[in-house]
Parts: structure tokens; sequence; C-alpha cells
DNA sequence: GTTTAGCAATTGAACGTTCATTCGGTTGCA
DNA sequence: TGCAACCGAATGAACGTTCAATTGCTAAAC
């Protein structure tokens, strides 16, 4: 697949991020994903299968897209710094790239998940990146013994729900807050 | 309205519940809705304008029925109990009623949330009761000062961040995670 | 260097289906 | 008697998908 390719599907992503962020995944006609990447509606079937593959690789890009970004971390910092830096890396992305956060809740939220649970594993996406991190804290002895869920629950918790907070405009100065939130976390999770 | 009418509307709120929540909002016609529901197509449209409508309002009976259930709290609780209180409640009713908890989501990571965001005021569906119960804890100096969205991205995140962990099926014996979870949230925000 | 064969990429009109909504008529209650 | 509740077939628009035709590229053949 040469250059040319890769940007008409990612042209195509984009496109769809950008309507079914405005309509939803209803009131997002193939036919106008299509115009707004110019295209003709039949050339988004020689890269997809169906509507449903194409929300479902949409998925997967962005996924994918966003942990390369937060995972781009020097090897030199310490834990904790890491911890911080991580999560900050997270919730600049999304405010950064609202598009791709509404659509991930979006999808997070709708039936497809269910489906691409039970078929994709979640290397698949770079799911797994996040477990490795959190389990060499708890491993190191650095994160005190809370669950896996429970952490997550609280790092990605509250990152994407100080993110919706700040869409929905309920917050603008975001910077104390940010502080406030994932030093709240560390103070809870690590091992005094 | 008579009782018949309420549980007429009713039926159409459960069935459009259920069946959004096996197949999005795409995919659920109104006709799926209205023979689930044991009534006429035509007849949802006595009761809603359209399809629009119908799950607009749902968001705010589902709204309105969560809230009236967790603040649903003795008085003569101190704050602190009130605090761990509200919270389990809210967990505990989340997870009894997923499909009230999934659609929620649902709503809020659509399009669908910024529209009634402009016309609707927060007392609307009871949104304000949390507002006055936080603020409440803040003036008090109880809770120590950090902003209303950074408390909310806390308490509400880590509840909705828990039971998605558990509706996956991240987790299973949740009792030990939840109590880390809400225990870590309090001593991270009140005054010692 | 030119021709040619073949395949990938692309097009958009056409198809068949599905769906939200309408409406003329019926039922049942006050 | 009148009006609200209710029905479900009919309507027409919208949509996902298909497909026959066209273009553009690559590389083998000469």
């Amino acid at each position: 697949m040469n250059v040319q390719l890769l940007n008409k599907k990612e042209a195509i992503f984009e496109s769809t991020l950008t309507l079914i962020n405005e309509n939803g995944f209803h009131g997002t006609p193939m036919s106008q994903i299509a115009s707004h990447a110019n295209v003709a509606t039949g050339t988004i079937y020689h890269y997809f299968a169906s509507k449903d593959e194409l929300i479902t690789e949409l998925f997967a890009y962005c996924r994918v897209k966003t942990n390369e970004h937060i995972f781009n971390v020097e090897e030199s910092l310490s834990y904790k710094e890491k911890f911080f830096y991580i999560w900050n890396r997270l919730v600049d992305y999304y405010l950064a790239n609202k598009k791709i956060f509404w659509f991930i809740e979006q999808f997070y939220s709708s039936p497809y998940y269910e489906l691409i649970q039970k078929t994709k594993n979640p290397s698949y996406y770079g799911a797994d990146r996040m477990r490795m991190f959190l389990d060499e804290g708890i491993e190191a002895g650095i994160i005190r013994n809370v669950s896996f869920p429970t952490l997550i629950s609280l790092y990605i918790g509250a990152a994407t729900s100080h993110v919706k907070m700040v869409t929905y405009g309920f917050c603008q100065a975001q910077k104390q807050g940010r502080e406030d939130l994932i030093e709240i976390i560390w103070n809870g999770v690590n091992n005094k």
C-alpha cells in the first residue's frame, strides 16, 4: 500500500471522525463521509467492507494514535514522574484532539464496543500498554496494593472526566484543577 | 394524566431503554420500540413529537429516577457518612440498572447532550442536587478547596469508571475495589 | 523505448430496503 | 356526544450497499 492510499484511507477516517462528532453514528451517512473526504461513495467500500467495519477500524486507529502519543516518554524519568507525565500527555492529547476523545467515548458506550471486545485482543489497539505501565508500579512496590481496575478507574476516569468538564464548559481555568486531580490520585495510590 | 397513561409512557421508555442498549440509537426503529412496548407505532407519536424528543425525554426520565434514588438519604448522617452513602447508592443503582447507566453514558457522549444543554437548565433533570451537596461540603470547610469540576471528576468519574469496569468484566470481586476507590477520594478531598 | 496486458483504484448512478412519520379510522371513557 | 387514546397500513425520503464502467499505474514483452 503506497502513500497515496494511506492518505485516502486517512482522509476517510478524518472525515468520519468529524461528521460522527457532529451528527453521531446515525445521522452520518456514507455518502456524506465520502463527499467530505472528496472521494466517491464506492471508494469507501474499496477500503472497508461496511460502515460497521469503518467505524470499528476507526476506533482502533484512534486508540493506536493516542497510545503512541502518550507513551512516548523518556525512559530516564522516575516512576512518579512518568505517572504524572503520561496522565498529562493523555489529558493534553484529548483536549487537543476532542474529536478523537468524543469518538472513543461514543464508541465505548455504544454496542459496538461489545462486538470488538469479543473478537479483538487488547494489544490490537495498544490497550495493554497502560496495564503494563501500572503493573510495573505495583510490582515495584511504588503503587500500593489496589487492584488494577481500581487504579484504572482513578487514573483514566479522572482524566476523561476532566476532559468532559472542560469540553462541556463547566470549567475554564483548568490548570489548577488538573494539578489537583493527578496529585490526589497519586497521593491515594502511592506507597508512602 | 391518569395511571394508565403513565404506564404506557413508561412502557415506551423501558422498551426504548432496552432496545437502545442492545442496538444503539441507530438500529432501534420506532416500530421495534412500539412492538416491544405492546403499542402501535402511531401511539408513540401521541406521547412524543419525534424520536429525538422521545430520546431526550428518556434521558431526563433516567436522570430524575437516578437522582431521586441516590439522594434519598437520612438527614441525620454526618457529611462524611453522606459522602460515602450517596456514592455507594449511585454505584449500586447503576449496577442494578445497567440499562439506565449505559443509556445515560451513550447520551452524554452523543451530540444529543449538546442539544439539551442549550435548552434545558440543570434542575430539569435534577443535576443541581449534586452540585448543592458538594458545595455544602466546601462551604462547611469539610471539603478542602478544590474546584467543583475537580470534585465531580473524582466523585462521579470514579463511580462511572468503576461501573464500566464491572460491566466490561474487567473486575468481579468489586467489594474491595469499591471501598478503596471512595476511600481514596475522600482522603484526597477532605480537610484533614 | 514503446506497447500492452492486467490489476488496483475510483467513480456515481441505481437498487432495494428500512425507517420516521402521517393520517384516516376505531375504540373507550367521561 | 365528544374527545383523548390508540391503531397500523401507507407514504416518501434517506440510506447502505452494489456494480458496470472508467481511469491510472506498473511491469512484462517485444
